[in-house]
DNA sequence: TAACAATACGAGTAAATGCTCGTGTTGTCG
DNA sequence: CGACAACACGAGCATTTACTCGTATTGTTA
């Protein structure tokens, strides 16, 4: 992550990071993510995650070569962290047994959590039009998150062609990921209520697929 | 429209449109649709949007206050349109006859149609998040559309309480939100079969609630 | 036609912002 | 310790961009 803690991506040798320099990079994400939540990706200026950061703007570019490649480590980070939840949540025999309901609810609890823990995540990825740099930033992650829902829809729908299955992924994503950003923004009981509404509809749209 | 032709909000009159100010006026709201539809809201300039419109960055600040103004006037035109759209299309009386599916599909059909001939209207109502000046210009018009939805689909549920026909609303304007665009980008017969895969969604998910 | 308002121009301005650069400090390794 | 690399600073550069302003032209109105 971090660019592999690369400044420059051509023949110049990357640093040798420190551990001063190691918890920094963590720091700056960690900056990176607040803002990216609260002002979104195109609003936040580099010397405001910098200023978040508590270094100057000097010493963010030590560490990463532009505002994109601060997304694109992001990124990365949470596609790591997004891994991890999945290995922990659901294996492919509790998606043999389980049934419609208890599927959906498995996946979107903690992936509600996940949002809610990571204010950051829905600015990189919940956006339907990106900038040009952001897009290339968080495409390879879209689509790891794209293969793996299409995975599970395919134990769903056996029969269904590899096309059709890539759409109702599609749909599914697109529906979980323009709702989260009112989930987040909603608090206590009207929350709850949105994403047993996101929960509603995602039953009904599979279930028809079935 | 166009913030009714005045430049300025306090004092000053509001200068007395000629017919080549009223021309100008829908070719620069013509280019700027464009150009949000190409670029998106915040990559798009003014200066692109005058040069589109075949005028000078100056004369496009003798008819508009700033930037937001040309959103705000452009979601007023699409409104209005929208509204001559769905007053051709149903009215309560087809609606309360029809069955959910004939009712999905009347809807969508003509709008899905929309966004295909006005290619700024996605810029300006699909984004998810969006920076403050866009977001006031398009909330009263969100506010009508999600009016107009939850009006709707409280003659499908009479029984629900007001909120959750809020949430229902919601969640079925997000779905079409988010899929809007990538109908619009693909093409031929993969945006046939993506419009599809929109309408069981809306299918499976209302008819949950009936 | 005289006077005024509306339209048009486009170089230029002020502000914002991503990023650099010169310099100084801290850590590492022999 | 000596030398070098990593880390840190922050003023400021270069660029972009929304918007202005002085000026010239076209239309309207009495």
């Amino acid at each position: 992550m971090a660019g592999d803690g690369r400044v420059t991506e051509g023949t110049p040798a990357a640093p040798r990071r420190q551990a001063r320099g190691q918890q920094r990079i963590q720091e700056i994400l960690h900056a990176a993510a607040a803002v990216f939540g609260e002002q979104g990706y195109d609003a936040t200026t580099t010397n405001a995650i910098a200023k978040r950061a508590g270094i100057s703007p000097g010493s963010l570019y030590q560490f990463f070569k532009d505002k994109d490649d601060i997304a694109r480590s992001l990124a990365a980070h949470y596609a790591a962290q997004l891994t991890a939840l999945r290995a922990g949540v659901f294996t492919v025999e509790t998606v043999d047994g389980a049934d419609l309901e208890d599927l959906v609810d498995a996946v979107l609890g903690p992936l509600v959590a996940f949002n809610l823990a990571h204010p950051g995540f829905k600015a990189l990825f919940a956006r339907t039009d990106m900038p040009a740099g952001l897009r290339d930033a968080v495409a390879p992650i879209q689509a790891t998150i794209h293969q793996r829902v299409a995975d599970l829809i395919a134990l769903l729908v056996p029969d269904r062609p590899p096309e059709g299955v890539a759409r109702t992924a599609t749909v599914a994503i697109q529906l979980v990921r323009a709702m989260t950003p009112l989930i987040t923004e909603a608090e206590g009981p009207e929350r709850d209520a949105l994403t047993a509404e996101l929960r509603e509809a995602l039953v009904g749209y599979l279930r028809r697929q079935v």
